[in-house]
DNA sequence: TTTTGAGTTGTTCGA
DNA sequence: GTCGAACAACTCAAA
């Protein structure tokens, strides 16, 4: 008789402490196999040097290191999901899948089919709640509707959490791991990818950061924000730990932006549609001008204006922009060059290591004015005086725009003041139709 | 149902 | 240099 086997499938959970599915599938009394899966579909759409597929590569290699310590091992497939279950319904006797849940439109789309596939062979897949602290559905209105609008979901969701006790299992004992002499591997190379001259910096978060959060977030030439980003997107912390981080702090501005988080996956989970079209609807009516070589200049960081082209240029050479420089960027690509905010979009999705499809869309939607609680249209930022406000010393752009002050670098590519009215003349004719 | 207060991150203009 | 108002109404959320 083969023995039962519960299945452990990672996803954007890549650790072995604090892991919820992992734990339960732990617990279930069935010898425990790991495994993860590179999604074919995914994969395609990809540069060969990306460095998420590295970066992700990696977490599998440490997470196979311990496995290996216990003399387990990680099991890793390439190909469809569904495809590779096929393969492990005909290998196991298999009791159950466990799973953390993924609320993004693909992931969603994705497990209903492999639920489908189980269901067949009366296999259950058995989600857990991992990657948030609430789910999409787990903070609403009075009326049982989702938040539109940030401040009062914030408030709703802290509320809710002063009630709710936060369990954090830190450390991994391991268990009823399958016992294997080879498991399944697929090295970067099999996979068609190469190591990345970008690499993900460490999850080093000290309390003092957390502290001074408000205060220094605002300076891109100072290590004032987390970079939690990619470790937040790949599971390589866990949530409910950076919570508790943002628990202990005087300062709550920290915790907000993890709220921030979960606002926007609850928005693109109750409105899909928001990931190709404006929320407010009205605003698709916008004609943009969409120039393809002035969008070209503002990918490159060749657009005349220093802070715009340093942040463009930092998230082209390391994956990474500061916060308060994406802001500036989007702004500038939407209301001085009139380019469709999903142009930017998914730009800074080929780009971003912490790429994360509900914040970036609710980002862009925010800067373009055209998304849940956005900011209003009229708003639009000064390339100069963001400079006076934040790199007052030229600090940041000096480190990103070497030839700041050299006869090689660009005149700006339009004039701040004559793209302002064009702005808001364009904004104006699409929203008094 | 109606009312009321409020809404991430800004800029410009004129006094 | 500094300050407050205007920008443009609109929609959300809760009472």
């Amino acid at each position: 008789m083969t023995q039962k086997v519960s299945l452990f499938w990672f996803r954007r959970d890549l650790r072995l402490e604090d892991n919820k599915a992992l734990n339960a599938a732990l617990n279930s009394g069935n010898i425990v196999l790991p495994l993860f899966i590179f999604d074919q579909e995914i994969l395609n759409k990809l540069e060969v040097n990306d460095a998420r597929v590295a970066f992700i590569h990696q977490c599998l290699e440490s997470i196979n290191r311990k496995l290996t310590a216990l003399r387990s091992g990680l099991s890793v497939y390439t190909g469809r999901p569904s495809d590779v279950f096929k393969k492990l319904l005909a290998e196991f006797d298999l009791e159950a899948v466990y799973t953390n849940a993924d609320y993004e439109p693909y992931a969603l789309k994705r497990d209903s089919e492999i639920s489908d596939l189980l269901g067949k062979h009366n296999i259950p897949l058995r989600t857990f709640k991992d990657q948030v602290i609430f789910e999409p559905n787990e903070v609403l209105k009075g009326d049982g509707q989702p938040y539109l609008v940030y401040t009062p979901y914030m408030k709703s969701w802290r509320a809710k959490l002063a009630e709710t006790a936060i369990k954090i299992d830190s450390e991994f004992k391991g268990g009823n791991l399958i016992q294997r002499e080879t498991f399944p591997w697929i090295s970067l190379r099999e996979l068609g990818f190469e190591k990345s001259a970008i690499t993900v910096q460490n999850a080093d978060l000290s309390s003092s950061l957390i502290d001074n959060y408000q205060a220094n977030r605002n300076t891109p030439s100072k290590s004032g924000t987390s970079r939690l980003g990619p470790h937040l997107r790949f599971g390589t912390v866990s949530i409910r730990k950076m919570i508790m981080l943002g628990l202990e702090s005087k300062d709550d501005t920290f915790l907000k932006e993890l709220v921030w988080r979960e606002f926007f996956m609850q928005i693109l989970f109750h409105f899909p549609h928001s990931s190709t079209q404006c929320f407010k609807p009205q605003y698709d009516r916008i004609e943009w001008r969409n120039n393809p070589e002035e969008f070209q200049k503002w990918c490159e960081g060749q657009t005349g204006y220093p802070l715009v082209d340093a942040g463009m240029r930092e998230l082209n050479a390391t994956g990474f922009m500061h916060n308060r420089v994406r802001m500036l960027v989007g702004s500038f690509l939407c209301k001085h060059l009139l380019i469709d905010w999903r142009l930017g979009e998914a730009y800074f999705a080929s780009k971003l290591l912490d790429y994360e499809m509900s914040s970036n869309v609710g980002n862009w939607q925010w800067v373009a004015g055209c998304g849940v609680d956005a900011a209003p249209y009229f708003r639009i930022f000064n390339p100069h005086t963001q400079i006076d406000k934040f790199d007052p010393k030229h600090l940041y752009i000096k480190k990103w725009v070497p030839e700041l002050n050299e006869l090689t670098y660009p005149l700006p590519m339009v004039d701040h003041k004559f793209a302002r009215e064009r702005c808001l003349n364009t904004y104006k004719a699409a929203l008094n139709r």
